[in-house]
RNA sequence: GGCCCCAUCGUCUAGCGGUUUAGGACAUCACUCUUUCAAGGUGAAGGCACCGGUUCGACUCCGGUUGGGGCCA
């Protein structure tokens, strides 16, 4: 292969959803494409003809362009072997099958799914593998003209080898021996003229001179029977790569899309689905799983994920470098890629561990870029008016500083809009407010700090802090206690960051209304 | 059912015959720090599926068993 020119390709069907085990496959392609400055390829498997065919793309599209992996030849950037659309490559199949049939590695079958079917019978009882007999296969002008005068309908079937073995060199597993007698003559060609995925996909890769095909492992066994087209066809063979899959968590199934409920029953999900929600909740986003499901790309996309995260976790489902490496930015991947260490076994996906990645790459985005990888969020939740005032801007970039890294995902901004609504719509929760705010004691404390906010107060965080430091110490009381009355009165929750933070982002006016307004709720309990 | 693939801590993995009392990361647990919640710091627990063989020596090579997965039916 030394010279060719890379040339590697996916060929997704549009579903409607990026699924996760795409996404790495399509990592994988664009790494080693870029790796030896080759062409990353974008064909649509859409020979199923489904409605909405745009729509149901658009997903996937969306997908590769939010993670980085740009195409260089397919829809919406053409290239020299368009169309990149199987549904509109169907001369090309048949300019194929026709070859196929002239060269004598594939012929017109008139047998009837019945008569197959009773082979196939037979076989089994005589506890044998089943081989079609070719029986009612059509060479000839004479055989054709004797089939059709019966009635009967063409399928074209490959016409295997019927004996050897072929060795698939596979570049991730080895060298892979397939024993021919066991092969079928699979059909390429419906009667209804229609083409077989792997007619189309052959071809394809023939056609558009790929040279590496790296794709999940189910394909393996495919391999052979695509491997003869395409030497049939006379076209150069490309190196294969057969990747493990993407499995669910806890075992080695092919992650699955519809299977969401029963990962939710584990932790890992389950903790990540309820930070998922709760910012779903205040979008008024739909969470079914057909449109809110982790196993799609989608899903990190609209919680506030940064696609460097999902990348560099994807890249390391499945691959390492070596013992110690583990964040890679997308050039250092390009770099280090290599196929010889894709692991053979399937990789279970961790939301875990992504969401670990996830922390680590936005803890690195300085407050300014947080603050405006969130302000999005608060606009979409209401929260906040677009145009973002500079105030407003202000204010979240200092809850964005005093949060840290409880906003794990740009999403979680909305577990801080306490900041954000009317002093006097603050929702308290009773059970904190019980706690910390109605005692006596703890509402003397509120009552002195209120008054200690007076005009002339240096409003500044140090001054805060050892404020709430000189009540507890002058009223024998722990700094716990004046806290937490203030973060209950602040925020109507017993938790969240460092209470002079919370104060400094409300400013004096809104602390004080929100002291009184707390005073007199406890007073009502 | 036939064929193919796979098998190191719960999970992702390093390991390509001796450097290994099997290393790292995520998760877990304990302790610590702490003005709540996080975070941080320190530490712990946890694995080579099994059985044979090859070899002076196997996690590493070979065979088988078991288990998991895929493809074709």
């Amino acid at each position: 292969m030394g010279n060719e020119p890379v040339r590697v390709r996916i060929a997704p069907s549009p579903t409607g959803a990026m699924h996760l085990g795409l996404a790495r496959t399509a990592l994988y392609n664009y790494l080693f494409a870029r790796q030896h400055q080759g062409v990353f390829i974008l064909r649509i498997d859409d020979t199923d003809q489904v409605r909405n065919q745009a729509e149901m793309l658009e997903p996937i599209l969306n997908g590769l362009r939010w993670l980085g992996l740009d195409w260089d030849e397919g829809p919406k950037k053409g290239g020299p072997y368009e169309p990149y659309y199987q549904s509109q490559r169907t001369a090309v199949y048949q300019a194929a099958v026709e070859k196929l049939l002239a060269c004598g590695a594939a012929y017109l079958d008139y047998a009837s799914p019945e008569e197959i079917a009773a082979e196939r019978e037979q076989a089994r009882q005589r506890g044998e593998t089943f081989r079609y007999s070719r029986r009612w296969m059509a060479e000839t002008a004479e055989q054709k003209a004797k089939f059709e005068a019966q009635g009967r309908k063409p399928v074209v079937r490959l016409k295997m080898p019927q004996s050897g073995t072929m060795v698939i060199e596979d570049l991730i597993r080895g060298p892979v021996e397939f024993d021919l007698t066991l092969e079928q003559d699979h059909i390429v060609q419906r009667q209804d003229g229609t083409f077989l995925y792997h007619l189309t996909s052959a071809v394809d890769d023939g056609e558009m001179k790929i040279s590496h095909i790296i794709r999940a492992e189910e394909h393996l066994s495919n391999t052979p029977r695509q491997v003869f087209i395409l030497q049939a066809l006379g076209y150069p063979l490309p190196r294969f790569a057969h990747l493990p899959f993407v499995a669910e968590p806890g075992s080695k199934n092919k992650l699955s899309k519809r299977r969401l409920k029963e990962y939710l029953k584990r932790a890992e999900f389950k903790e990540l689905m309820t930070r998922a929600e709760a910012i779903a909740r205040r979008l008024n986003l739909t969470t079914s799983p057909d449109l809110f499901n982790p196993v799609v790309v989608d899903f990190y996309q609209k919680t506030g994920f940064l696609p460097e995260a999902l990348i560099n976790y994807l890249a390391l489902l499945g691959w390492a470098l070596d013992d110690h490496t583990e964040y890679f930015t997308k050039e250092e991947l390009i770099r280090s890629f290599s196929l010889e260490k894709v692991n053979r076994a399937p990789a279970s996906f961790d939301p875990q561990k992504l969401l670990a990645f996830q922390v680590r790459y936005m803890m690195e985005q300085p407050v300014p870029v947080r603050t405006e990888l969130v302000l999005p969020y608060l606009i979409k939740a209401g929260l906040i008016k677009e145009p973002v005032a500079p105030e407003i801007r202000e204010m979240v970039a200092a809850i964005v500083q005093a949060a840290g890294d409880r906003i794990k995902v740009a999403g979680d901004i909305l577990e801080y809009e306490y900041f954000f609504i009317p002093d006097e719509q603050l929702a308290l929760d009773p059970k904190a407010v019980q706690r910390w705010v109605a005692p006596e004691g703890q509402k003397a404390l509120l009552a002195e700090f209120q008054a200690a906010l007076t005009e002339d107060l240096n409003f500044t965080k140090p001054v805060i802090e050892s404020l709430v430091a000189q009540l507890a110490t002058a009223t024998n009381t722990k700094p716990m206690a004046v806290s937490q009355a203030l973060r209950v009165a602040l925020t109507g929750k017993d938790y969240g960051f460092a209470i002079a933070d919370c104060v400094m982002i409300l400013g004096k006016d809104r602390v004080r209304n929100r002291i009184r307004r707390a005073l007199t709720v406890a007073q009502q309990t």
